[in-house]
DNA sequence: TCTATATTTCGATTATTCTAGAAATACCGT
DNA sequence: ACGGTATTTCTAGAATAATCGAAATATAGA
């Protein structure tokens, strides 16, 4: 993944709804929600909604497939992945934050 | 870390600028570097660096420490990581996208 | 105190994002 | 074809963000 790439992905996830919507899917597991059940737990406009989803689908964080008059999303796991596994890489000191891994601090903790 | 620390947190590194800013200091390694190194590698104008320099201290993902007449940048680990841990905790299906970790692919591949 | 260097704050401009109502589209069952 | 449900697109307003030049501030040294 290049940085603009991540970047963007970031970005996709640094809006609270955004973030929200994409913990509710992973939340629902294998199967994904459609749009309506999003709706219903996140209580947020349908075109807002709509706005947002379209937003994690173009930088590929989630999919969607159609099920009869239904909408299903699903996040996309291995891309989630290869976002953490840039962060790991570019964004961190030799092994100083990979989650599990040793908590060797630099510096003070925040 | 809650959701909208992580989002807050997210957004900053949402920007091409300042993932470039981010990266650069944890190139740099321990000792971090000066605004005007910064300036130097990135090619932004002042101004438009230190805005962004700010957002990320605002969030915490850098931290300064003024050495005379320069201003020292250094990335926080220590935050990444609770960052990184909060992704694969609540953004991913069991242990399918800690980084090192299993390629279980839960759907197709990005 | 004066000068030089490093960095931030101010101010203004332009661009982007968020929000949501209304209208449009897509699909299914009859 | 019609009616109903699900979802998106359109449109527009308000809010936020990005950019950068100019002026201001901070620190050190002579």
């Amino acid at each position: 993944m290049n940085i603009d790439d991540a970047a963007a992905r970031l970005e996709a996830l640094g809006n609270p709804t955004r973030l929200k919507i994409y913990r509710t899917l992973v939340r629902a597991g294998e199967e994904g929600l459609p749009v309506g059940k999003l709706q219903q737990r996140l209580d947020v406009a349908a075109s807002t909604l709509s706005h947002h989803i379209k937003a994690l689908v173009t930088v590929g964080l989630i999919t969607q497939t159609r099920e009869g008059v239904t909408l299903h999303c699903r996040a996309n796991y291995p891309l989630m992945r290869g976002l953490i596994d840039f962060m790991v890489e570019e964004c961190c000191a030799e092994g100083t934050c990979a989650p599990g891994g040793p908590v060797k601090l630099p510096r003070e903790a925040a």
